[in-house]
RNA sequence: GGUCGGUUGGCCGAGUGGCUAGGCAGAGCUCUGCAAAAGCUUGUACGGCGGUUCGAAUCCGCCAUCGACCUCCA
């Protein structure tokens, strides 16, 4: 077990605390998962991204997590809460499909995205509408311990009663009286006792495609019990970390927390984490708004926004150049930044496993620097995950390598158990935590073949010092949208203009 | 209207009560047949006004401003 201590920003308590799983090594992490009514877009990658980096984190620490992240397919509806159409219900009207083929094309585009971005998948990936029996169960539960009532065939969780027990609304900061008090007038409230009541089971209208039986009719789930009752059965009734993006911090969340205490008498989470909003022009990017950018058009280009397509790899690195908890704000220019920075860690990640040590004169000042980036940057890491430390850390090594590569592609100012721990260390971080992967400049393989082959006929022009060969090989190659790159040690690569 | 969170140098973006964040751009240099690429070096800062303190970008208050949540959203 790694002893470095590591501490996680709980928006629960709104502090910052030393992580202690219940169970070590033990680690029960549980997110939100998308709602698979549509395309994943680019805010929702970053959640799933923020959480990536929590679940590589943990395991390069040596815990064993159970990673749990939930599909809705059911029970999300379009409108105004606990009324209106349910998403995928809507969705499969629209495209005339079976909403199940609605889940599965949308589950599977959501995959490819995560796939793309290089993020692990979760070890259990549980569906809504497998677990309507523990929902059923859950709701159950709640009613015999007094929190919810029936009306027409419908369950709602009764926020007031609650509240008389336990404090409704801490992790959002919301105060009851002011939920009552709220003046706007929603649809469909008629059946509630109070409007911050929730649904736990929505009686089916007719001709409601997506519905199951239950004790109290033909019906399907609230939106905030899948999570609870799914969360229980594969972490248990209290589990480490919960995850989600900051707007579902109410009421998803908050409902959660309620049906879990309503349902079994304690909290269900130690640590609460929330990723923050991913704006475009200032504003958060979603899917109500209209000013959402899906993962694909990015690496296309095929956007008004964009000036050229950037890569998977170059977005993961833009992203993990802000904290979690800090918004961003996505433009051409911090595209820009992000491609030439990832170019310049991989670069220099190449260039670690050529260079080899040497024995020599060590100096102090460069061996201390080493080790005090590579010890700073899994302690900024364990510092609530914070990437943009930990990459700073990583450009200050770059710059060592850089220079010794450049330099006969030998070390000898550091020890050699300071060169193979950076070599180590360098290699974990990038590969292993930060999840970042080398991207080909073309993933066409005859392409590849192709310019193997000019490069080799231009490097033998060179060698023999026929320029104005090389250099119309070079010019035509430019013309052609193709930049060719000398490197110093003779060789040569090449890399499509975007 | 209520609640919460930002406001950092040309741009992006970390951050702690006193000690260089980092990146991009700009400038200088190195390498290179030339060029590009790459590498090295490097300047500029903490929204405004008060307060606490020996000392605050960092703590407190007020103001300004932006945003999020309060209704589906990662």
């Amino acid at each position: 077990m790694n002893s470095q201590s590591l501490y996680i920003y709980n928006s629960y308590t709104k502090s910052k605390e030393l992580f202690e799983p219940i169970n070590p090594p033990f680690v029960g992490m549980y997110v939100c998962g998308p709602t698979v009514y549509n395309d994943v877009h680019l805010g929702n990658v970053r959640t799933f991204l923020t959480f990536d980096i929590v679940f590589r984190l943990l395991t390069y620490l040596d815990y064993k997590v159970r990673y749990v992240r939930n599909i809705t397919d059911v029970g999300h509806l379009v409108d105004d809460a606990d009324h209106g159409e349910d998403k995928i219900a809507k969705k499969a009207r629209l495209e005339q499909l079976e909403p199940m083929e609605i889940v599965q094309k949308y589950t599977i585009g959501f995959h490819d995205v995560m796939r793309l971005m290089n993020i692990t998948p979760p070890s259990i990936e549980p569906s809504a509408s497998g677990h309507i029996i523990e929902q059923i169960e859950m709701i159950n539960n709640i009613m015999a311990n007094g929190f919810a009532y029936e009306v027409n065939g419908s369950i709602y969780f009764d926020v007031v009663q609650f509240n008389e027990q336990y404090p409704y609304g801490k992790l959002s900061g919301r105060v009851l009286e002011d939920l009552l008090a709220t003046t706007r007038e929603l649809d469909g409230q008629e059946e509630k006792r109070n409007k911050a009541d929730f649904a736990l089971w929505k009686k089916a209208d007719k001709g409601h495609i997506m519905k199951w039986n239950s004790p109290w009719g033909e019906g399907f789930p609230g939106w905030h019990l899948e999570c609870s009752a799914m969360s229980t059965k594969y972490l248990g009734k209290v589990f480490d970390i919960h995850g989600g993006g900051m707007d579902l911090k109410f009421p998803h969340h908050e409902s959660e927390i309620a049906q879990n205490i309503g349902a079994c008498g304690h909290a269900p989470v130690n640590y609460w984490m929330h990723s923050n909003m991913l704006n475009f022009n200032g504003k958060k990017m979603s899917k109500s708004e209209g000013n959402s950018i899906l993962p694909m058009e990015m690496v296309t280009g095929q956007h008004p926004l964009l000036d050229k397509g950037y890569s998977p790899m170059t977005l993961r690195f833009l992203f993990l150049q802000s904290h979690y908890s800090s918004e961003i704000d996505i433009s051409i220019k911090s595209l820009h930044d992000a491609e030439k920075g990832f170019k310049k860690i991989m670069n220099a990640l190449s260039y670690l496993s050529k260079i080899t040590w040497k024995a020599g004169t060590i100096n102090e000042a460069s061996e201390a620097d080493i080790v005090k980036h590579s010890n700073e940057i899994v302690s900024n890491l364990c510092d609530d995950f914070n990437t943009a430390k930990a990459i700073a850390n990583l450009y200050s090594m770059a710059s060592y390598i850089n220079t010794w590569y450049h330099q006969n592609q030998e070390v000898s100012e550091i020890s050699e158990e300071a060169f193979k721990s950076l070599q180590k260390i360098f290699r974990d971080i990038v590969i292993d935590v930060l999840g970042l992967k080398e991207e080909s400049s073309s993933d066409n393989n005859a392409l590849d073949a192709a310019m193997n082959l000019i490069i080799e006929l231009r490097k033998q022009a060179r060698a023999e010092k026929k320029w104005n060969v090389s250099d119309q090989i070079r010019d035509a190659l430019k013309t052609a949208g193709i930049i060719i790159k000398d490197s110093k040690d003779g060789n040569s690569s090449y890399e499509l203009e975007s």
